[in-house]
DNA sequence: ATATAACCGAGACGGTACGTCCCGTCTTCCA
DNA sequence: TGGAAGACGGGACGTACCGTCTCGGTTATAT
């Protein structure tokens, strides 16, 4: 998928035949997040992305296992450098960085395609597994690295498990995702965290 | 011809021509129900509904907009004695309770059901609100009750949103039935209920 | 329907059976008339019909085995006093009169709910049967007569099957009606007598 | 690369993608052709036939607009060799062998199939259209042709409008086929040809 | 140079579910 | 006890989208 795949031709036998359009990879993903945006997960058919894209039906069941995978990685594409640590020196500082941030993704029309793909994963362990791998673990990894530093600093009680810390900050903006009782906006994140930290801090 | 109005005084007039069948209504969730636990939700169809409830495909789409309508009736009149207030006398022993509680439902097979109706709530603002509505405005209302009992007594700190509060106590499970990177189970809920309490009390 | 059906019952012995019925029976076929006209056979339906007559459905499936039933019924309650025998004293002339007032009635817009009604019979035999026994066979009982008495005068021919005779004047324009490669007019009808009777005048 | 075939030049470009599938065609119109004898036009619905036939209702839907364009196509499918011009050297008895023909096949099961698409098509006007321009109007052409050799012979009288001596000679079938007041057998044809032959006859 | 793969666009196809429509029957209550 | 209101079972309809499958034609590397 990356030009460091095709890059050897020497040791290695490059396959033959014609390669893999990348090109069209890119169309695909294109239309998708085009689509994705203007219909919403549900309103973006094979068909729409094949015409839009240029690319044949044939082409993308090639590459993707369902339309599901390809809006996975076209709503990927667009969230590349997202989750970047904060690192202020300040736990609190850090977590209310991350949070509000978080907090922002939700509520952008981005963040309602995040819900669609959420939504989908119930049904297809594929997409779980895709959204799981790419987006979830990274980011609590990254989070739970900022966790170790507070810990580490004597900022954080060492005594709680890091999964439930985690969880604690970023579920509620979650549950308001999902659910829509109460709205997604900064003063809410800044409650969250306030409220967590106090539970949180040493 | 005393009242220019024949009716029949018990309240609401009923109306003329043959009544809705309850029989049917209750054939139509009961089959709704048994099918949902066999086939989730997108494995069950209309037509089965019809076929096992002997129900007419009519008849249900007369009564109900679509088959999310009747799964989200079919699930709602599984769950009517649910949340019941615990009123331990302690908030932390309420909140271990109806978390405790929620973790439970939510890892049941009726849990994964309401999971794909949060999924298909994502697409459908109809069953959004249905569920909205009937389900989780109720479940924190009486949540809210609780809360406002322990900040009577004291044990709750006054100066937090209530809002927020809930969130951070049901936010984590949600979290986790929707994106399934942590297990549902009772040290979990005790866990976060024991941090949570430690960000909310006073 | 109205208040003053009930209010009388006085001198003439008041049926207790059925005070309504031949209203209810003029306002469907009223109805249905008028829907055949506007929508044809195929866009009358019986919940229209009920609805415009304002006659419910049970009561018309009581008193009409199907609404093809009621559309020959008032089809028919259209073609009172249609088929009079000219008797003009030439057997040519009534002939002639005869067949063109046919065509004009097929050509007619009650003429194409007559033709839905022969396409009806053709699947179903109960139309059939009410079409032969109440129009058709009427109808062609009077040519009979006009031609027995041809035959009499020594007009016609004594050796050609009536049947025949009457199916070389009607047929043609029966099959104008239903195959509408020709037209149906005056001059259709003139030019049609006129070869036939060649054939069949002596 | 002779003559092979790279290139179209066989008139008509080769269309890209895949071609529509011929077997698919026949075994549908294969599939109907049984139904509508088995079942009539009107117990021949699109399912049986797409379950018979191994096609999908949406391809069907795709080459055909309704199940009663099916139905025309299935049935003239049969009727390939049908109106073959006799050419006896006689119009009388070219006329008696079409008009016997006629009646024979109206008596046929095919028949029945074929007064049920004239039914059709007096509601849906584009089974008229094809029923017209596929089955009617070829019959009449060739039958047409029958009269002006007559004609030319001499046997047959110039100043008769054709299109009425035809509807003369086909008329009374059609009218006994869908009337049914009368029998189709041979004597009826004959009876039919002899008395409007003296007619026609110069 | 040429053969051989693997690619690609176009688009037809089988399958499954959808939601609608109309028929003729049934049930309830009213006059 | 007939009749209006209207719910019901049954069954066909035509549509939409999915993922697969030919077609003919296009690049690449490998010989």
């Amino acid at each position: 998928m990356s030009d460091s795949d095709s890059a050897p031709a020497s040791g290695r036998a490059r396959r033959a035949g014609r390669p893999r359009s990348e090109q069209a990879r890119r169309a695909v993903l294109q239309a998708c997040t085009e689509l994705l945006r203007q219909r919403g997960l549900r309103g973006t058919t094979t068909d729409l992305i094949s015409a839009r894209s240029g690319v044949s039906k044939a082409t993308i069941y090639k590459w993707w296992p369902s339309k599901y995978a390809v809006a996975v990685d076209a709503f990927l594409s667009e969230m590349y450098a997202e989750s970047s640590d904060p690192d202020t020196g300040s736990a609190y500082e850090d977590f209310r960085t991350v949070v509000r941030g978080m907090i922002r993704f939700y509520a952008s029309s981005t963040g309602r395609v995040f819900a669609a793909l959420v939504a989908e994963a119930q049904s297809d362990p594929a997409v779980a597994v895709e959204l799981r791998d790419r987006l979830i673990t990274p980011r609590r990894a990254m989070v739970r690295e900022l966790w170790e530093r507070g810990v580490g600093r004597g900022e954080l009680r060492a005594d709680v498990d890091p999964e439930a810390a985690i969880d604690l900050l970023f579920g509620p903006a979650m549950y308001r995702l999902v659910a829509g009782h109460a709205p997604l906006d900064e003063a809410a994140a800044d409650e969250i965290v306030r409220v967590a930290m106090r539970g949180l801090a040493s």
